[in-house]
DNA sequence: TATATTATGATTGTAAGACAAATTCGAACG
DNA sequence: CGTTCGAATTTGTCTTACAATCATAATATA
């Protein structure tokens, strides 16, 4: 308890609804309450809190952004079940125009996350991975991308962890960006990688698990950047010395 | 822009103060103002959104919470220079309590990124990285875990990617805890794994990055879980089902 | 003139009260 | 017993007011 203390009070400068957001925190994270309870009402808070309606109702929006709690008019407040990739998403609405960037911290994350997953995933998951590879071969269009992000979301799954899994869901959000990005699919040489991220990951192997998800990231990200360069090129840029 | 609307406007329900988060993000994200900008002060800003002030205050909350903003009574809110950690720290606040998550999710990004470290880390850094071993090695007593700490800090910023690293420092401030469980320290081992992860990044060498990185870790994260395993069975444990 | 000191006022922080909107819940009615 | 309508609870928004802080400028002092 004591040592979720000053973990949480170093974000704490003073005003009142930042104690407020961390006296709510430390409810669910000391387990005094569980994720889906209800909190009492805005006007039993205030009294319980001792703290005006404003100031209880800042530290509750703040909370409700963060994925932490859920409003409803009239419905009351309630914690959420998962909380994990909001915070995030206004991250990544900052760096959406950093492209890179963000494609980036997608393979970081992939690359390590593959690694746990051969570890621990199950043959029920593996079987998963295989249907989509299977959808993939089988599709008569280009337009097999579903099951592209749904192969990256098993994987994420199966590493089974809450802090993980925030993180790579809301990257995986711009996985529908990217897929706009590309014109040209190669079919083949998708369904060949991700068999062998399968195969890898079959014998819970992590270096050739990780391996593979290289090659394979590495070549995604490749085209991408390409792809993102001639945007850029076909584009009137702002920049801060305009030519 | 209108795709950025797309992927923001998913997070919003209604409700006043999110649309004037959600403006004011954009304002960031469309580049019209610039990290450090000074916002104009409330009653302006309530003018110009046409909310009320406490409405204001609610959005303007959550984007400090958030880290995206900094408010000083009487001095103005200011947009930050970086954004990133800060809204992760609330949900590690949550997750606290789930160490293995953490040293997992710690684990999986590290790996990943020592892969792009090696393609992008400077020949200063690396410097740098061989001083943080000496360092270590040269240690009296077993207080190296600061050295250990910018090591690792070292190579996430050679990724030079702010999205990762918003991620990655979150997790790192999980090391003081982490820090504090180890009771006996292994100079030796760390130094030659570091060395070893040294060595593979002046090589440029991702693969041999990465076996290194995961042995490291691999080894790091045995420790810890058996540390927390030991406490645990020393621990009276709240379950769901208690015996 | 330069420096220190004070005082003003702008800006954020907190409070209280009131009304609006929405929706749940219950009561009345068929 | 089911349906419909109304009322009350709870969140959403606005207005006003005052307190606290401290940046800046005006003032006084060397």
């Amino acid at each position: 308890m004591s040592e979720h203390d000053i973990f949480v009070k170093s974000v704490n400068r003073n005003t009142l609804s930042k104690q407020v957001i961390e006296q709510i925190v430390q409810l669910l994270a000391s387990g005094q309450v569980k994720p889906g309870d209800k909190l009492p009402p805005e006007m039993e808070l205030m009294e319980k809190l001792g703290v005006s309606r404003p100031v209880l109702r800042e530290a509750l929006s703040s909370l409700e952004t963060m994925g932490v709690i859920t409003r409803k008019t009239r419905g009351g407040t309630y914690f959420n079940d998962k909380i994990g990739s909001e915070p995030f998403s206004v991250m990544l609405a900052l760096s959406i125009d950093n492209l890179p960037a963000i494609i980036e911290a997608r393979m970081a994350l992939e690359l390590g996350l593959v690694t746990i997953a051969a570890e621990k995933i199950t043959d029920e998951q593996l079987e998963q991975l295989k249907e989509t590879i299977d959808m993939i071969a089988d599709s008569e269009d280009d337009n097999y991308g579903v099951y592209d992000k749904r192969f990256h979301k098993i994987i994420a799954l199966s590493a089974n962890n809450p802090v993980v899994e925030g993180m790579i869901f809301s990257l995986l959000i711009t996985h529908e960006k990217m897929d706009r990005l590309i014109r040209t699919r190669d079919r083949e040489i998708t369904v060949e990688h991700h068999l062998a991220i399968y195969h890898a990951l079959k014998k819970r192997d992590p270096y050739e698990a990780f391996e593979q998800m290289y090659r394979h990231l590495s070549f995604v990200r490749e085209k991408l950047l390409s792809y993102e360069q001639q945007w850029l090129e076909n584009t009137t840029v702002l920049t801060s010395d305009p030519m």
